[in-house]
This record gives structure tokens, C-alpha cells and sequence, in this order.
DNA sequence: ATTTCTTTCTACCGTTTGGTAGAGAGAGAG
DNA sequence: CTCTCTCTCTACCAAACGGTAGAAAGAAAT
């Protein structure tokens, strides 16, 4: 396997565990089972090793994100699409961990990155809510683009941190895993509290 | 004013900032205005600084908890309490960011708290929406649990972050400032999932 | 005036940090 | 064989880290 990629492995893994700070090259290192010096060869600064992590992660997000938000144009896809994109956290959590903190830890980084990546996305979302309501198929009382960035912070949020709740969302043989029963609940109060009735 | 309080105040406005790692003992003497070893004096060491700024959150979080989830017995009183359950984090996003941060950091210990602080509201609160799904106040799809947990979830995290996400969720003069539309429209979702019509 | 207690300071400790210099190993080409 | 290019290594660097020793400053009590 290519050194490049297992280094962007670990350190992903890493980064998203501990955070940038709480992470030493040393330790990327150790975890790989190279010398620091020979990390440094192929990213010359811990820095560079950061863009080149949440690059990676954000290459995968632009790839994937477009065919699965222009499936959902009708209601029926509402369910599915939803569940296709807790997907794509829930099959990587780092992936939400990474994106939660670099929010917090480089702000205006991120708001750079979010402006290119996720604004775009919004307003697209956005646009089609306010035509689902002009037609009276969504809620009149719903605010387009606040609804949307509150569904993405559930989502990223959530699974960032749901392995941790466990203690307070327990495992039910009735309601299914921890990760299950968020997933679950948060598709359902996405949707009934989107949708008119009837 | 008291100098033990005055290093709390800034370790945690720069532990919820930068995070435990990402912030040095220095820094902190620096913004508080002495030398290292003043503050080492009054903190044996900077562990035992992070438990007590986490401790003085818990403190105020289970001081003003009870008497705000109490009075929420009634549906008139759902979004007078979602408000104060806000406004709780939103009058210091600080309080949300180490919570957020402890959760990633330190998962384990975060757990033992959560268990503590945090699981018998949790209980207290389904066991409520549990009878008023009985009584058909409630919708039936409900997962009373993983509603609550969703809640804090949306909350906290959404606070947290919500000052770096102007970009994706500008201010307007019609909606009003990012906060503001952030938890108007948290509070009115959490509110149109929950109750049936009528 | 001296003692006592609390607090802050300067000076320093060993360790770890991100990063560099430069030697050497290995493979392919001439 | 030798030159070259890619890669990994050992050895090292200055700076920053959390933390300690112990002197000095200050206030209060005797």
C-alpha cells in the first residue's frame, strides 16, 4: 500500500481522535511504523499534513454529496437521501469529528472551506424547500436555509459524538443500536417537522 | 476580584477556544497578567486546572437545570423551556464548546459525567414524553429517548459552532441574526416533531 | 521588631515538540 | 561498475512544554 496514503490513514484517525494539537508527529509516526525524519520527507510540515487530511476528506464530500442531493428532488426520496448521507458519516465518524474540529480550532479557515464546499449546497436545498412551500407541500412556519444548517449540525454533530453517548442512549433490543435509534429519530424529526400533513 | 476565579475565567474562555492541548499554561498566565508558577501555585497542575474549570460549568449547569426543567411539566411551557435551555449556552457558547470538547477529548471520563450530570434528565424528560405519547399528546413514532438526546444534541453542538457558520446561515434583516434564526428554528422543529396536530 | 503565613516571583529542571543535516540503503539506467 | 534518484535512517537542533526549588515580598499578629 502506498506510504503517502497509509500516513493520511493514521493520521486522519489520529487528528480526529485527539485533535490537531493533542497529536505528534511522533506518534503519526509510530502508528504508521516509519521514523519521524521519513514522515517529514513526504509531508514537510505537521501543517502541511493537516490541509492534506482534511483535503482528502473533503474530496470524498465533493464527490459524493452531488448525486445523492440531486436524487432528492421528490418527497418520496426524502427518507433515503437522508439516510444516504448519515451514511456517509456513519461509515467514517472521523469524518465528522475532523470537520467539528477543525471548526472550532481554525474558524476562519473553516469558514473559507464551508463557503466553497457547503454553501453552495445549502442554498441549492434552500431554494427547493422555498418552492416546496410557495406549493404548500412544506411547513409555512419553516425558515429554508436555518432548517437545512440545523439538519447538517445534527448530522455532523451528532455522529461525531455518538459513540460517546451510549451512557444516555443505550442499546435497546426494542429500538436497535445506539447509532441506530439517533440515525432513526433524526430522519424522523427531520421530516415531520418539515412536511405538512396530509 | 478573586484571582482563582479570574485563571477560571480565562482558562475557560481559552480551553473552549483552542482546547486543552492547543493551550499552554503560559498562555493562560499571560492573559491573566501573572507568571507560570503564580498560577501553579493556586492549581497544582494544569489537570487539575481543566477538572476545575469543567467542574465550575457543571456546577452552574445543575444549579439552573432543575428549576428550568420543572416548570415544564405542561405543552404551553414547551418553548419557554427550550428558550432558558438555550439561553443557558447561549448567554456563554463556552459552556457548549467544552462540553463538546471534553466529549471528543476525554471520552471516557465525559461518559462517567454524563451518566451523573446528564442521564437522569435525560430519564426524567422520556418518561414524560412517554406518558403524553399514551395519552396521545405525543406521536406515536416518537423515541422518546433518542428525541431528548437529539435535543441536547441540536443544542449544544449547534451553539457551539453556530458564531463560526455566519457564512452558511447569514444574518438577515427579515430572520434576524444567525443565533437567533439558529434557535428559532431548533426550537420550532424540536416543537412540530414532537406533538400531534391538533 | 519579630514571627508567621500566604502569595508571587526568578531561575531552573528534564522531556517533548516540530523540524533539519546529512549519511546510507536500494533500485534502475548508462 | 558507476552514476543518479528516491527514500529511510541516525543524530541532532532550538524552542516550548509542564513543573519545581527556593528566595523575596507583603500583610497580620504577637
Amino acid at each position: 500500500m502506498d506510504i503517502r496514503a497509509q500516513i493520511l490513514k493514521h493520521a486522519t484517525r489520529l487528528f480526529a481522535g485527539h485533535g490537531y494539537d493533542g497529536t505528534s508527529v511522533q506518534a503519526i509516526a509510530d502508528a504508521v511504523g516509519i521514523r519521524k525524519p521519513s514522515l517529514l520527507y513526504h509531508f514537510n510540515s505537521k501543517d502541511e499534513l493537516r490541509d492534506s487530511v482534511l483535503n482528502e476528506v473533503l474530496t470524498h464530500w465533493n464527490a459524493k454529496l452531488p448525486t445523492l442531493l440531486l436524487q432528492a428532488s421528490r418527497e418520496e426520496r426524502f427518507d433515503a437521501t437522508m439516510e444516504s448521507l448519515c451514511a456517509f458519516f456513519v461509515e467514517d465518524p472521523d469524518r465528522a469529528r475532523l470537520f467539528l474540529r477543525e471548526t472550532m480550532d481554525r474558524p476562519e479557515h473553516m469558514q473559507e472551506l464551508l463557503g466553497r464546499f457547503v454553501r453552495p449546497w445549502v442554498e441549492l436545498v434552500a431554494e427547493q424547500l422555498e418552492r416546496a412551500r410557495a406549493r404548500g407541500l412544506v411547513r409555512s412556519d419553516v425558515d429554508p436555509e436555518a432548517y437545512t444548517v440545523q439538519v447538517i449540525t445534527m448530522v455532523v454533530g451528532g455522529i461525531a459524538v455518538i459513540d460517546r453517548l451510549q451512557v444516555i442512549l443505550p442499546d435497546d433490543s426494542d429500538h436497535g443500536s445506539t447509532r441506530d435509534r439517533y440515525v432513526r429519530e433524526l430522519i424522523r424529526m427531520a421530516r415531520s417537522s418539515l412536511y405538512t400533513e396530509g
